[in-house]
DNA sequence: CGTATGACGTGCA
DNA sequence: GTGCACGCCATAC
């Protein structure tokens, strides 16, 4: 296995197991993945990961709003309304 | 290494 | 509540 994880994989494990009807903040996401001020970065590289597996639309901005998604903002806004609970 | 970019966060007017 | 500026980190070139 690679052990040269970048900061990006992280990133994707830690979204990756956000249980349904469940949202983290890009801070939360960026804490669990090992730099809690590297929010920014969460962003960065959840911005040019395209893929579905990751329920990057989970990820919202710590003011509760949405901070964007690679598929359309609606789309985002679709599914966490299809899973909230 | 320096510069530029980006789905952010916080502070202030 | 809204808009703007600065600071933060990781990645790409």
């Amino acid at each position: 296995m690679k052990k040269l994880k970048r900061f990006s994989d992280l990133v994707y494990t830690v979204v990756r197991k956000i249980p349904k009807g469940s949202v983290l903040t890009y801070k939360e996401v960026a804490k669990r993945a090992g730099s809690p001020l590297a929010f920014r970065a969460v962003g960065t590289i959840l911005s040019k990961n395209f893929d579905p597996a990751i329920p990057c639309h989970r990820v919202i901005r710590s003011d509760g709003a949405m901070g964007g998604y690679n598929r359309g903002i609606s789309e985002k806004i679709r599914k966490l309304k299809s899973e909230a609970r």
